[in-house]
DNA sequence: TTTTGCACTCGCTTAGGCCGAGTGCTAGAT
DNA sequence: ATCTAGCACTCGGCCTAAGCGAGTGCAAAA
């Protein structure tokens, strides 16, 4: 009669939904579900003293807890990790308001103002924060360069890689250089390089210094160093976009005043985040961080919610949100699930 | 024996020490202050009665308010304005950790982590929020054009202006264009228009147009629209660099989760922000608004200090922090003073 | 003009009491 | 076997009252 299949942890098929429909009650206004509730909610025509039976059943499993000794359960750690896994029923069509505002990403010209769409769309969507790493771009293919002599022994170089993206540095060189120089410079990297991946291209330059003579050669030296400025770290530093952090304002199991500063710190720091955002990365679907799992002590009531995204089958990055651990799995998955197909698609097609 | 100089609303040197005291005392440990403490604090060898007659008559003056019958004098918008304009003693060496601080500034190669830089500094020094709006840049001449073409009828844009500000834009064209043929057109305008302001290219293309004919002018039009948009607006909408916000978080009287809320989604929204630090681009030194003063709402429990900065003659920018009223406003004033000067001469050194 | 003394006000804290929601257990009903 | 009913008990939340402490205003004395 129990044991209904393999991730039941020997729960009945009752108990599963009562479990359910507790974790959705919880959810739903945050306050604990006590046996009578629950009762009502279950629609089984159970007495609540049957109920609270089941309850002391999961209790015992670890799947809730109580606050306090008279107070409703409470789903534990352990009891959300149950319930995505295994008994959630995801919300396909979440509303049409989902397609009106995925609607507006594709409208954005640029990768960065997609990315802050996207991030706005995530968190309008789940009234949550919404977080979308910059894409990785690990092909970059040298498509132009341009250097221009600043005062002081600087240059301004300008590469474009692949198709659109532009970065620009300021570099320090050893001498003053001509502007003519620098253009001949340019040219050079232009017809030798051009399409080609950025790594490749140093390496390929100490190739020819080798022949290469004279004063050219401190040039070349200038040449080699930015475009290992450019390679480095595989481009611009990691980074990403959060949009929607007051939105955690709302809730209070975050509303301690020094839980939420150390949340906003650790948004500013974004080291921990990327380091979670990274471990998303390697992970195949939407992944679902709950609470202490994410192993970072700010994020202890948070839940984060991540897919990684993807154009050409190439996984680019990854996009999520990030909430209080009650949060609405059923509705929250899908979104973070879809604006991550769209993301990949809208970057294709803005290439 | 009253009446000592034109802005001291009639009160005696005492009242007025003694006013100085408790603005001091109140900004030190945000209680309401009572006769007693201030007795105390004062070293006058007064009785609290005494402190008591004089407070009453600070009190109707509108300087302080009671909060409630029983409870020690607060210092009103009132009070904050008259102790700012003229009983502050500004504190004017503030430590060597400024010097340590600002040393950083220097070192930063680009006018991004300049700004960066100097508003993280602002908010170190004051354990405030500091902000820092982007340089104006009123002058904007034409150093370099060039345009690379893209999929579906989209043409990538770059300028660069004056000496190292680099912008780059997507344009959408009405149809496609080759290599060739926007090669051709940057040359044409970094030749034709090199080091004008970017605000006569526009005119001086349209006089050229009626001579110009055939398949050039399709050509022209885009190169109207791209220096037409890169005109728009006097550049790059205006923009700040925040930081330090979550310091605001550690003050009681912003503590209210609502309340703050409220201000940190002002920050996002950016408007009500950037136009008060318009007003305070028009004025000479360091402004302070006090509360209420600001007109905005949101920051009613707020004072902001700014100082514009300039290079050169010209101002530039604005910058400041932002924080409750209460704040130690002498110890403020001189640092977002300096930071404004050094800013200055760290922009004009990296020009 | 300053001080002393005194009555009074008010917010904050503490303790007690009550209520309601919820529990666990046991005995009886199905 | 299972479910239900009943009951005693627990505990947080809320309300109230009391006491305290900080502070005030006023009047009379110094």
């Amino acid at each position: 009669m129990t044991n209904k299949n393999s991730t039941d942890l020997g729960l009945s098929e009752r108990a599963q939904y009562l479990f359910k429909c507790l974790v959705e009650r919880y959810v739903a206004d945050g306050q604990p579900v006590g046996s009578r509730t629950l009762a009502r909610d279950a629609q089984l025509d159970l007495s609540p003293a049957t109920i609270r039976n089941v309850m002391a059943d999961l209790e015992d499993l670890g799947l809730v807890a109580a606050p306090h000794t008279s107070a409703g359960r409470v789903p534990t750690v352990k009891g959300y990790r149950f319930f995505v896994d295994s008994l959630l029923t995801v919300q396909d069509p979440p509303n049409e308001a989902l397609d009106r505002l995925l609607g507006h990403m594709e409208r954005e010209g640029d990768v960065e103002g997609l990315l802050q769409k996207t991030s706005t769309v995530l968190s309008d969507l789940t009234r949550l924060a919404g977080v979308v790493m910059v894409p990785a771009t690990t092909t970059r293919a040298l498509r132009q360069v341009e250097f221009l002599p600043l005062k002081e022994r600087r240059v301004l170089a300008i590469i474009i890689l692949n198709n659109s993206e532009v970065e620009n540095r300021i570099i320090y060189t050893d001498r003053e250089y001509t502007e003519s120089e620098l253009t001949q410079a340019a040219n050079y990297l232009n017809h030798a390089f051009a399409g080609m991946d950025i790594s490749q291209v140093r390496d390929k330059l100490i190739g020819e210094m080798s022949q290469a003579k004279a004063e050219l050669n401190a040039l070349m030296e200038t040449v080699l160093e930015v475009t290992g400025k450019a390679f480095a770290g595989s481009g611009r530093d990691k980074d990403y976009v959060l949009t929607g952090q007051t939105n955690l304002m709302d809730f209070d199991e975050l509303s301690n005043v020094t839980t939420l500063r150390q949340l906003f710190e650790a948004f500013n720091q974004k080291r921990s985040i990327l380091h979670l955002l990274d471990q998303a990365l390697t992970g195949r679907g939407v992944q679902i961080f709950i609470g202490e799992e994410s192993g970072y002590q700010v994020l202890d009531d948070c839940s984060v919610v991540t897919s990684p995204y993807q154009a050409d089958g190439r996984v680019l990055g990854v996009l999520g949100v990030i909430g209080p651990t009650r949060m609405a799995y059923d509705r929250v998955i899908p979104v973070v699930d879809l604006t991550a197909k769209m993301l990949g698609s809208a970057l294709k097609s803005l290439n």
